[in-house]
DNA sequence: GGAGATGGTGCAATATACAGCACTATGTGG
DNA sequence: CCACATAGTGCTGTATATTGCACCATCTCC
């Protein structure tokens, strides 16, 4: 799981929810300038804010020991 | 995935690693006060720190949609 | 008891995520 | 063409993650 899958999953996501930037920074109440810097691949989030997010867009994080 | 799950996830599998926190920096090139910080909940990572540890451990995030 | 390993915390410096504001570029619908 | 929505970027200030250093507490082993 590199950043860019994580870009991808949301992006993807948000597509399909047919939500905008500006409404997932309001249902996050994250900052939009934070979703923008997300999604664009610019910036390294912090756990919470992935959290958060995910948890708007329905989806969850979840660890798995490799094979 | 609150902080305290991933907290509990990672100290557990130190263990069973048997790997110190000292040898977790070292592997993983991460601060040991940085080890130290997030297994004892104080901050919240981000997402390189989070998925460095997690590799060095042999584990990995994944991302589901929520029943 | 003393020595070493381990994990947790306080303090301070540096790097960077977060956030708002403004602007540009693109696409869409009138 | 024009107005609007949307996504991306530069600049800036604030908050905080990262880091090293030092110290304390606990445990184990000699």
């Amino acid at each position: 799981m590199h950043v860019g899958d994580l870009v991808n999953v949301i992006k993807e996501r948000r597509k399909i929810l047919r939500i905008s930037q500006k409404e997932l920074s309001e249902l996050t109440d994250i900052g939009l300038r934070t979703i923008k810097g997300l999604e664009s691949g610019k910036t390294n989030p912090t756990f919470h804010t992935l959290v958060n997010i995910l948890d708007v867009l329905g989806m969850e994080l979840s660890i798995k020991t490799k094979k």
